[in-house]
DNA sequence: CTTTGGATCGTCT
DNA sequence: GACGATCCAAAGG
């Protein structure tokens, strides 16, 4: 696995169980903002009934479809974006949800774009808080996140996924989701304070 | 510290 | 017409 600098695409072209974990403590860059990833969810395509991809492609998650390490923006509850990374290959709509940040730098632009929150866990701590942190909005649906031509990019800078990282049960899946709701498809660094409460007991 | 309910609208049924 | 892969302020321990 890389150490530092650029993904490569074959990198994300992978089931999303097997990238998610990979992708904690790798750094999530846009403008004068930096930070680290400390939890993540994956999502797979036509078996994850979870999955927004699950009832086939819409206008909606057209992106999920794509090309793989392109970033899938989504709008929810009438006031919030989402961010996910989009795996497998192209095709299989599999995806990992950018769930909390450790803000590195630009936490002044953070803090104004987040309504003047004061600490420092409360600018990225959550999978809409991120985005409103870093200005994601539908307009970078479908940025490759390889080389930063959009303007956002991940990388690696030399700090490894944790060995073990804590596990846990995926958040906010409603009962349609059946028995992927007991899935243990979610992934955090140990220890760090942006990553929710829940998910910071070691499993 | 924890719990509760309101906000708000694009998307799919 | 119903419902979110959520957040926050307010209120109670």
């Amino acid at each position: 696995m890389s150490q530092r600098g650029p993904f490569t695409r074959s990198f994300f072209a992978r089931d999303a169980l097997e990238v998610a974990p990979e992708l904690l403590n790798a750094l999530l860059e846009r403008g004068g903002c930096l930070a680290r990833i400390v939890e993540v969810e994956a999502y797979r395509g036509g078996d994850d009934p979870a999955s927004h991809a699950y009832r086939g492609k819409t206008a909606r998650n057209a992106t999920m479809f794509g090309e793989p390490g392109h970033l899938y923006v989504y709008f929810t509850y009438g006031m919030h974006f989402c961010a996910n990374v989009v795996c497998g290959p192209k095709g299989e709509a599999s995806a990992v949800l950018l769930r909390a940040l450790s803000p590195v730098k630009g936490m002044q632009t953070m803090r104004r774009r987040r309504h003047g929150m004061e600490r420092d866990r409360d600018l990225c701590s959550g999978p809409a808080k991120l985005c409103e942190a870093f200005g994601i909005t539908r307009s970078l649906d479908g940025a490759d996140l390889l080389y930063g031509k959009e303007g956002i990019v991940l990388r690696r800078d030399g700090v490894a996924p944790p060995g073990k990282p804590n596990i846990g049960l995926r958040v906010g899946l409603s009962e349609r989701s059946g028995a992927a709701r007991t899935f243990p498809w979610r992934f955090a660094v140990p220890g760090d304070p942006n990553v929710s409460r829940a998910m910071r007991i070691p499993t």
